[in-house]
DNA sequence: CACATTTAATACGTATACGTATTATAATCA
DNA sequence: TGATTATAATACGTATACGTATTAAATGTG
């Protein structure tokens, strides 16, 4: 029997269990859990163009645009036009949203360490080496 | 470094690729990625009633309550009221459907070949095995 | 059997996901 | 440099994701 089939199915399982148990978590801070992936990638470098933000939260340019938008009226992050390049934008966390993402990382530590009592060390490393493989593998179609 | 730090990330890099690249590839069809889950769990077991179905897509009773509509209305599927409980509905895919699905599986075939061609059996076996590892994990925090 | 509790489905609202088309600007090349 | 091409962002439309509330029917309990 073909493992492999199961992969797709499995991976939907765990990513979307993953999602809702975040949003749960993250509820009380009014902000959701796609909305902290881009905080995340915000705090690790600030003032990036929204085209880089798309492409490192794994998105797209419509989704993180209604994103950003819900997320500048709520003065969590900025969205300022770039110096050179009048076509883009510099997208900036501000104060109240890295505060925000400080408290979500605290209320998201039960998941965090759910995942991390169930996995080694090992484990956990080789789950995200397969997870990356797949990827690549997949990006790898898109020609 | 906590590597398991980067599992939600890698989950939802691969994820939503696959997710992206199996809409892509079933698009001629017009059917989606999610309604393609539906059709495989339905020609599994057919007949089944709603609320089951909503359990092993990993969904949600509003999401698949609007893609049945859908789905019905375009004679994928139909949904009968249950004959012992008047709550429940009885969903089961057309032959149409079934027509379909086959047609889809095949249309998935390159995606399929790309994670096989890029895992060992004994790598996507375990993969399966940490993915499920993570699903009841997080599974065990909803209480 | 009457009543409280659970449950399947539905209604409603907000946020994502993402394809396709368009716009304005930048980059490239003839 | 003028024309072509590529690119960042936007506009628009459809489908999912899912919380909360509601409805009607089943189930459990006294």
């Amino acid at each position: 029997m073909k493992r492999s089939h199961r992969i797709p199915m499995q991976l939907r399982a765990a990513y979307l269990s993953m999602h809702r148990q975040t949003n749960a978590h993250l509820a009380s801070l009014r902000i959701t859990a796609d909305q902290f992936v881009c905080f995340t990638i915000l705090c690790e470098e600030n003032g990036i163009i929204q085209k880089e933000l798309v492409q490192r939260a794994t998105s797209d340019a419509n989704t993180i645009r209604a994103m950003l938008i819900l997320l500048e009226k709520q003065n969590l992050v900025t969205r300022k036009p770039h110096p050179q390049d009048n076509r883009a934008r510099i997208v900036s966390i501000t104060d109240k949203g890295r505060r925000i993402t400080s408290k979500a990382i605290s209320l998201l530590e039960p998941v965090r360490k759910q995942i991390e009592d169930h996995l080694t060390e090992t484990r956990a490393k080789n789950l995200n080496n397969l997870l990356q493989t797949v990827s690549e593998a997949i990006d790898g179609l898109m020609i």
